[in-house]
DNA sequence: GGCAAATAGTTGACAAGTCAACCATATTAG
DNA sequence: CTAATATGGTTGACTTGTCAACTATTTGCC
């Protein structure tokens, strides 16, 4: 008796959290094998691809990042001449995001590279498995928010 | 043309690393409406429950997690009186560690909780549906070692 | 027995993530 | 027009995570 014993190997989130470290670390060390840039570098660096992002808030609300991140972030990219910072005539408040040259190189050198880690990692998956695994993320997601009447058991 | 558009959401290991950290903040939320404890500090208290683990040595081989980590988070539970640590007399080495009575009571309190969190995040998935979910799960976390070859693209 | 290697744990240094206060600029409502 | 509010961004403080160096035991080998 008084056996609470509580498996945590059974329990999704923690299932998910280690996947995720381990995963992480994976990219990290890929990453520093050919550059000298870290995870969030990287994908701050691939959203600038997007000629959608024009302004740091963009990048902001492309990711669900926090605001400091990303302005440390980018102000890391802008010192390692990967991106450039400038200001916006219309509204002071913005600043324009780009890519340097540099930092477009970088990017093209290093997509086939995480392009084929991904292909590694989804390899042995179907189609269809893949499409499930997607909108299993998409429902989890979906219900990240606050939670009510959880104590009602 | 030079249109190196890298479209990072419909990347796996970015879509499970945004998904990880919502769902690692609404478990770090849940427990602060409850406790003054950690998610990191939640978690080895419930490894703490279960009987094989003796040694602090066999919480880092459960959670593989950083030693260092493990190290301090127990200190931290020692602080809270919710864990004892004490010496192990067949081997200097070793670190026994138990839950105290405040510890059990802790866990037992919050166990319905965030088993009625996991139950509202299962919701709407099948039986088989969960299964195959912990089955991607395995699937990926098998392939988070170094990769060889990645550039013989 | 004595010395090298292995194991368990601690600690410090540093990177990354989180939170909130703050500043500057724009917008809007009276 | 101007005062309140909203928006975009920066910064500092704090927490968490990661890595490596270090100490103290114990084990294994000659």
């Amino acid at each position: 008796m008084n056996s609470i014993v509580y498996d945590l190997n059974s329990h999704l989130t923690y299932r998910l959290a280690r996947l995720q470290s381990q995963l992480s670390a994976q990219a990290t060390d890929i990453l520093k094998q050919h550059t000298d840039i870290s995870l969030s570098e990287w994908r701050v660096l691939t959203i600038l691809t997007d000629p959608k992002i024009r302004f740091q808030k963009d990048v902001l609300k492309a990711m669900g990042l926090d605001k400091g991140q990303v302005s440390r972030t980018l102000k890391r990219l802008s010192d390692k001449k990967l991106a450039i910072l400038s200001a916006d005539e219309q509204d002071q408040r913005n600043r324009i995001v780009a890519l340097t040259d540099d930092g477009k190189s970088l990017v093209k050198k290093m997509i086939p590279i995480m392009l084929a880690r991904q292909a590694h990692l989804q390899n042995g998956f179907s189609k269809t498995e893949l499409n499930s695994l997607f909108h299993f993320i998409e429902m989890l997601e979906s219900k990240t928010g606050p939670i009510k009447d959880l104590e009602s058991t």
